[in-house]
DNA sequence: CAAATATAATGAACATTGTTCAATAAAAAT
DNA sequence: ATTTTTATTGAACAATGTTCATTATATTTG
């Protein structure tokens, strides 16, 4: 079974040459310059071959997304280590909203654009692990915070919607750029500002 | 000046003619369905006579993204009639959310995509008129609700801001289909349930 | 009214995209 | 060495936004 082996390691090692070029144009360039030309001619072979490993586009998009949230987890996991529920809810959202302006289209590829999801369609899978595991680590912090008596009179689901929605709002106005363009004194300082504003409405509750 | 005053009303129309043809393909088939070869189809006019009247497809999403306001806006008005402010806030989220649900390729153009706010870049306008004044009507009620002594140590562009990041934020994540996939509940009813724990949180405050 | 000018509309042509698939090349099995 | 299997190729297709020389129409002028 050595060659078999081989080849499935091989196999393997393309599509991850692949996706390391299309990450590299993603970041460099966005969505919409990430081609299956560019892709392959970054890495020096056809077009063609980049269909071998994936299925369209949107495949490669998907896991570029999938890696997109592999950093976020990996950036969330570092306040496993904060004992305070309320004190890791609060940094929680900073690190979530730190990641999207520093990757914002990566974030806006994983929470707003349609090509992953619709990839999950395509092979009938309607499942959304990342983005569940994700919002277990939001809802698991909630629900310790109820626990401790904060937020009394909320339900645990609604309640960490509504917070990832508060904070996915912010960020995403930020990113399709609607901020600026709105009569607001200090545009850049918003998203920040507006974050401690909606950290005081929770300590408050 | 008879002859060019009848020249300029029908170029008037014209161009008319062409938003609502691209409306009508808009509303029934999204954004990227909306071709400038479907709406010169439509009318019966040439592909080249549509670029005469639009500088290019950007020039036309911006003009359905703000007839898109133009709905929202009277929508919103209709509250006007609220009295009692925080009353007329919570409402207004409402009004929102129900506009975002029920025109959501509008409400995505009108928020999210780059189209719009590309074009105002391309003719050098940094000002978002349509944004600014939906904002002022949320930003008035938030004054009003802080100078009725509600909403205590808040600031009102921040708390304005969060307000309008959470309710936009929910409707963007139920726009990109995000909630289904992660592990809720009744993913259905979870904007309304996210929306009325958001509003709960508001009134303790 | 006829000719000249100005305005409006046209659609073929271009570049770029995602995608397919018969043909070719390379590797493995016989 | 031959056959079979696997992998790679890139030309070709359809669809897109966009341009612009050409044609048609309307207006003005002599």
């Amino acid at each position: 079974m050595g060659i078999a082996d081989r080849k499935l390691k091989e196999k393997e090692e393309l599509k991850a040459l692949i996706l390391q070029a299309a990450k590299k144009l993603f970041v460099t360039q966005g969505v919409e310059q990430t081609t299956i030309r560019k892709i392959a001619s970054e890495i020096d072979y056809s077009v063609g071959t980049v269909y071998v490993y994936y299925k369209d586009k949107n495949d490669i998009l998907h896991d570029l997304h999938t890696q997109g949230f592999k950093q976020l987890s990996s950036e969330m996991r570092v306040l496993f280590n904060v004992a305070n529920p309320m004190e890791r809810l609060m940094a929680l959202g900073r690190v979530y909203l730190q990641f999207a302006f520093e990757n914002s289209d990566m974030y806006n590829l994983m929470f707003n654009l349609k090509a992953p999801i619709e990839f999950l369609d395509s092979i009938n899978k309607e499942e959304w692990n990342e983005g569940k595991g994700t919002f277990d680590v939001l809802k698991t912090t909630v629900k310790e915070c109820l626990d401790k008596g904060h937020f009394k009179g909320h339900e645990l689901e609604p309640l960490s919607f509504a917070i990832w929605g508060a904070v996915h709002g912010m960020a995403s106005l930020h990113i399709s750029q609607r901020i600026k363009g709105v009569n607001v004194s200090n545009p850049d300082s918003m998203v920040n500002r507006g974050y401690e504003a909606f950290s005081l409405m929770l300590e408050k509750v």
